[in-house]
RNA sequence: GGUCCCAUCGUCUAGAGGCCCAGGACGUAGCCCUCUCAAGGCUAAGACACGGGUUCGAAUCCCGUUGGGACCGCCA
């Protein structure tokens, strides 16, 4: 059988050190989409070898941050770590064959070698000096893979083509450490032999280790399968992208305000295009998604087109969906108590006239703090330019007029502004801006007449009255 | 140092030899709309790293230079 011509199998695996990193989540997702292109499967594996630096938080970590962005899984998560006896009898089987055998150099002898190496200015590689030693009985040895040393290597990427390596360059690296646990390059093969994985598709930090592997898939019996390099992301500085950079997890984005589907759209978006378009629907990706139209460079992270996105994700969002979502921003950020809880109604008509001013959930959380705090903070530039006595008396009206309005609709509300604007002969900005800091304490906000219905008439009057009390004293 | 990868506006990118004196998006600037702030609309500035080929013709193909990145662990 061709390779990929058989149902797809594919696999995300991240080693849990961390939370889950951006560039892991685009990875993750470029897996996912494949997977769901072809109608193939997608597995989730925790490589989790490096038992020190892995912990269950992380784990979790990740695993919680695949299903905020929506990435199901089809199977897994598997855990290396509870996969040890197959590393064990593919690495005996190795060993029968004379594919793999045992070293015996320490690791403080290797390190001195290699910092020879390197003072000579030579390639920094394995001697090969246990390769053909006696066998021993393998106590306290490492177990190393004999890579062939003539010869090329070729890898067959489907970004980047084709790649032509020497064997002579190739390592015979270690696969079972001398405390008997697999390493990272062994596992990874033996899994995907194991797992049947037809795609691998990684970032191109792995491609050096490609040619390695692909031995160890022959060695092995299995047939090659498909990879597929993505470029890195980068920070602003052209260096991959990491801690430095600022936030680079997938909770702190969450954290942020950000939408789950933003990211996604804006991590697809960083080295895979679909012509001009930006802006694409799950369907739509699954839909056109392909390497064909991956790039080769790395990108540079924007977070100023990511806002934007953002913000775009947010202004198309249904106001009851938002309403759900800002809640326990309101709650972060001290709007309302852990258990108060909103009229639902009430809160996405709110959110309505906002959606369009907020770049994240954060903000928006945020500007709907004057509508049901108790009382109004004013800006002290808003207070000062516009509540003084230029604009009490016809505040005074305002609040008076208002006072009788039966049904405290925008469209009533503006009825009663503009009677007043035009007795007076003055624009309406004149009026709409000590009442907007009046009621909001600052001098932006939507519509001010929708602000006013959505505050109600009893707190729109008090917040009147304060205002003019306020000129009153100064 | 060795090996490998990459190279279009500040950033993400379109571009598969003539459609390109290079298109879109973010950001920036200006204008319009307007009760403020946004949103929206319009306009502007802004790039094929450099040098050689190949070709009637090159952003697109080839070579070199330069620049960036990744990897070279008993980490993953």
């Amino acid at each position: 059988m061709i390779r990929g011509a058989e149902e797809v199998r594919v696999r995300f695996a991240p080693s849990p050190t961390g939370h889950l990193h951006i560039g892991g989540a685009r990875t993750a997702f470029y897996n996912w989409l494949y997977a769901r292109h072809h109608k193939g499967t997608f597995i989730l594996r925790i490589e989790d070898t490096d038992r020190t630096r892995s912990t269950e938080e992380y784990i979790n970590a990740i695993i919680e941050g695949m299903k905020w962005l929506g990435l199901d899984w089809d199977e897994g998560p598997y855990r290396q770590t509870d996969r040890f006896d197959v590393y064990k009898s593919y690495a005996d089987k190795l060993l029968a064959e004379g594919k793999a055998y045992f070293c015996y150099c320490s690791p403080e002898e290797l390190e001195q070698r290699r910092q020879e190496a390197l003072a000579q200015g030579k390639t920094l590689k394995y001697d090969g000096r246990c390769r053909n030693r006696d066998k021993g009985q393998g106590k306290n040895a490492a177990v190393r893979f004999k890579m062939p040393q003539e010869g090329e290597t070729v890898v067959h990427d489907l970004i980047r083509g084709r790649i032509v390596f020497e064997n002579a360059q190739l390592d015979d690296l270690i696969i079972i450490r001398s405390d008997g646990t697999p390493t990272y390059n062994f596992t990874v093969v033996a899994d995907d032999v194991d797992m049947n994985i037809t795609h691998v598709i990684r970032g191109d930090d792995h491609l050096n280790n490609t040619p390695k592997q692909i031995h160890i898939y022959a060695a092995l019996g299995y047939e090659i399968p498909l990879f597929a390099h993505l470029p890195m992301i980068l920070g602003a500085d052209k260096a991959r992208l990491s801690k430095r950079h600022g936030a680079t997890s997938v909770t702190a984005y969450k954290e942020m305000g950000y939408l789950p589907d933003a990211l996604v759209n804006y991590l697809v978006r960083l080295g895979w295009s679909h012509g001009d378009q930006e802006v694409f629907t799950r369907d739509e990706l699954i839909q056109y998604f392909s390497f064909e139209n991956i790039g080769k460079s790395a990108a540079v992270f924007n977070p100023e087109k990511f806002l934007w996105l953002n913000s775009h994700y947010i202004m198309n969002s249904a106001s009851e969906k938002l309403a759900e979502l800002v809640i326990p921003f309101l709650i972060t950020q001290g709007i309302i108590g852990k258990s108060q809880s909103l009229n639902k109604e009430w809160l996405s008509k709110a959110i309505t006239p906002l959606k369009e001013r907020s770049k994240t959930l954060t903000e928006l959380a945020n500007s709907l703090r004057y509508y049901i705090a108790d009382d109004v903070e004013y800006n002290e530039k808003a207070k000062a330019k516009f509540l003084n006595e230029g604009s009490r008396d016809i505040l005074f009206e305002l609040k008076d007029k208002l006072m009788v309005v039966r049904d405290f609709s925008a469209e009533e509300i503006e009825k009663v502004f503009r009677a007043i604007i035009e007795k007076h002969n003055v624009k309406l900005g004149n009026l709409a801006q000590p009442v907007r800091v009046a009621i909001t304490g600052s001098t932006e906000s939507p519509g001010i007449f929708e602000v006013l219905e959505i505050m109600g008439k009893e707190k729109t009057l008090k917040r009147l009255e304060k205002a003019i009390n306020t000129i009153g004293v100064s």
